[in-house]
DNA sequence: TTATATTTTTAGACAAAACTAAAAATAAAT
DNA sequence: ATTTATTTTTAGTTTTGTCTAAAAATATAA
């Protein structure tokens, strides 16, 4: 498999969660900034190796072949970032574009024994689970901010998405996986929620409210 | 610059340091398991980067932007090395082809933070030794054991050819970097040592002598 | 020193992965 | 149910790095 081969399969993968019925060309274009006509060509190449079901026009499903390979892609990319920010001390925020690369080195022993290194991680640093050698996952019930109950005490697990500038915006409200959120306060206008963390008041807006797991 | 471009860089690093005053197409070629017009075609860019200095015919040297690039992607190289065995617990032997793809990995900060983590080791599990950030290179006082003196004490420090056979043999025989040796007798005829290593004689033919390092 | 052998370069072609522009299929709207 | 808009595919190029085959330059040998 080839760097961009491997890199179709794992965003067909992500938009799969999302549009379990098939996956559309635009979409794979949208997250791979390129053109609709060369997702058309990539398509045709992963079909003819039976690693997507793909037929003209209806958009594609990963095989169980394609599914198990775009796992084990997701969870180098998922290893390599817990090793970038435990083991080397990058901030949550830098590792993403480094696993990128670091997640196309095409060794099982290495990936294995970096595993083992890192203690059998089940999660990478922003919540997400990391797939096992087998490509099972772990299920954790999580629930948006925007969605809790008030005055219950939530834990922050994860976050929808992970983008640099949002993780920047939480290491200022210094909110870290673990935080505990109790909500105390719903605005009915907008969505706003008042929540203490740490001990301390913080208004959140609807917008990060809906980027936060909790369980 | 792309990873071919790398490889190419780096072979003709290695292979200056055998014949400074030019490396041929050909050498070049079969370092690489290419084709000299593969190897020509690169030349050429390469010129254009103004990385090496090429005239048709002639030979290519390095320019000294090259040449520090070619040391810092041997600096990577032997790095990813370090970490693969002595983090990783992979064996000497095993790690070299897992390096040939780290080694490309583009990121200053993940390579200096490794180098940190790493505990900024001067040389790599073959004893070659490994540029700093600004491409200084530790120099060592090193004789081949087939050049050493009779009974005088010497230590191991590396390997003129890190083959994985090689080391399976120094494996087998129970050396490792910082090996004693004490050379008892040589035989005129075939030049073969008798060697005590670990307070235990063994005979060792001249071919491996001549790939063992010593100080 | 001329002939032969080797090395290196040129010229033209190919595969992978991208692109542009135009055509075809599907979806949305009147 | 047409028309219009959007999405997707086709057809034909481009770039990178490779290849083969032939030509040119250099090195070796008679």
């Amino acid at each position: 498999m080839t760097t961009s081969e491997e890199n179709y399969l794992k965003v067909i993968y992500h938009l799969s969660l999302v549009s379990p019925k098939g996956v559309n060309t635009n979409a794979i274009a949208g997250m791979l900034d390129t053109k609709a006509s060369s997702v058309t060509d990539m398509l045709k190449k992963l079909s003819d190796k039976e690693l997507v079901a793909y037929q003209k026009y209806q958009g594609v499903t990963l095989t169980s072949k394609g599914f198990h390979l775009a796992k084990m892609i997701v969870r180098k990319h998922r290893l390599w970032e817990v090793f970038l920010v435990d083991k080397l001390n990058f901030s949550w925020d830098e590792v993403h574009d480094i696993a990128e690369e670091l997640e196309h080195i095409k060794s099982d022993s290495l990936i294995n024994k970096l595993d083992k290194f890192l203690g059998f991680p089940d999660f990478d640093p922003h919540g997400d689970p990391i797939p096992n050698a087998d490509g099972e996952i772990k299920k954790v019930n999580k629930l948006l901010l925007s969605e809790v109950e008030l005055n219950k005490q939530y834990r922050c697990i994860g976050m929808k998405d992970s983008s640099s500038d949002f993780l920047k915006y939480l290491d200022k409200q210094k909110i870290t996986l673990g935080s505990t959120f109790l909500v105390k306060e719903k605005e009915s206008f907008d969505d706003t929620l008042l929540v203490e963390i740490n001990s301390k008041e913080i208004t959140i807006s609807n917008k990060i409210a809906t980027n936060l797991y909790v369980h």
